[in-house]
DNA sequence: AGCCTTATTGATCATGCGATCAATAGTGTT
DNA sequence: AACACTATTGATCGCATGATCAATAAGGCT
């Protein structure tokens, strides 16, 4: 009984082999973390010789980083979508804690956290962590700024408190990534917090059912 | 003419040579990251043997581990000596703000950041992490709480509090990392924000100058 | 002065990494 | 049916890692 029984990869067509490899360097990433990706472990993912990895990427470094975008850029335009359907700036911040705070994204907060690592020796990885967290901010600071002009929120500097509301985020997330436990209602307190940065209303950020655990 | 010329080094008491490895370690985190703590790069950074690195630590994880713990742990003593110089939790609470936010610590977050990646697979560092993200999270609760008696805040929930308070302070401080423009005054948004978590008078956490840039 | 403890060496092993490239074999076209 | 193109292999190189351990030599002690 051959468990693995090694036989030649079946031939794809590059567009096709190409979408096979991202995607299992994708999944390793999410599953295993982005320092997972190597040329074998991807290799071995979909049961293909290493050297055919590295025959449709110019190197790993580059292959991590087109990882970090892809999964990054997926979330920011999901939940770009769900912005979309809400009407008000104020629901919409208030939808956007409440949605990011999940702690089924722990696993791209994960990413988040190791490409802020990686970049330091990883140049094009660095660059498309600014990218990805100047797309973040440019989100955040629409909601923000779309508040002020419907007469929601009062602030002068949208661009500061978008990152400000950013970085908690982050944050938080990141704790959340170590300590499970401790922290009760941390959408409450954040949502408090951000009420206070973009002057609304106490409570006018938090969602209507307790929803999520 | 020999730049190295690889002598044999001199032979120390097993406390000083034990103390001059950990010190190597600690350098190096600093300035490369955790990640750059080798067997290798230690012992060369001392002009030893790689093996003698081996001989005073049981491996290298715990020598990652524990150099961790002490430039945290160092950074927590010397931010509570701060703090019993002040006499009210509204000037302690503003001063730490203050203090973590400044950019001469940015080497410090680093290692945060780096550490919350490698502890999902160096167990001893994982339990480093927390207790020193505990050590954290119970000075700051203690500012709050010594507020709260003070008559000088407000909140049900200290514990929560001082939780949310750090994790915005690491978010911000890991933005920080990457990204040193585009987010001007962030003690002052950061205040706000703790301001309202706490019930504190608008402004009350704000230092009386500029200070720092 | 001589010995004996032990700090220190450095070679070694097994492992994993990225990258390279000649050889191989499948596939569509002619 | 033969061919030509190319997807795929897998062996190989150089380098780095952690760990181990017999051999060496320095220095304190008697």
């Amino acid at each position: 009984m051959s468990s693995t029984p090694q036989k030649r990869a079946a031939r794809k067509a590059p567009a096709e082999r190409a979408a096979e490899i991202t995607q299992a360097a994708r999944n390793l990433a999410l599953e295993r973390g982005l320092s997972t990706i190597t040329l074998r472990n991807v290799a071995a993912r979909i049961g293909v010789a290493p050297g055919l990895v590295a025959h449709y990427q110019p190197n790993v470094e580059a292959l991590v980083a087109g990882t970090f975008t892809a999964i990054v850029a997926e979330e920011i335009e999901e939940v770009a979508g769900l912005l979309a359907g809400l009407p008000a700036p104020r629901e919409q911040l208030g939808m956007l804690l409440d949605t990011l705070l999940d702690n089924a994204r722990l696993d791209v907060t994960a990413i988040w956290v190791e490409a802020w690592t990686l970049g330091r020796r990883n140049e094009a990885l660095a660059a498309c962590v600014r990218e990805q967290m100047d797309a973040w901010q440019a989100v955040l600071q629409g909601v923000v700024e779309a508040g002020i002009a419907a007469g929601e929120f009062e602030t002068s500097d949208p661009a500061s408190v978008a990152w400000q509301i950013l970085g908690m985020i982050d944050g938080l997330n990141a704790q959340a990534l170590v300590r499970w436990n401790g922290v009760s209602d941390r959408g409450t307190h954040l949502a408090r917090a951000v009420e206070g940065m973009v002057g609304a209303a106490r409570g006018s950020l938090l969602p209507r059912s307790p929803s999520r655990s």
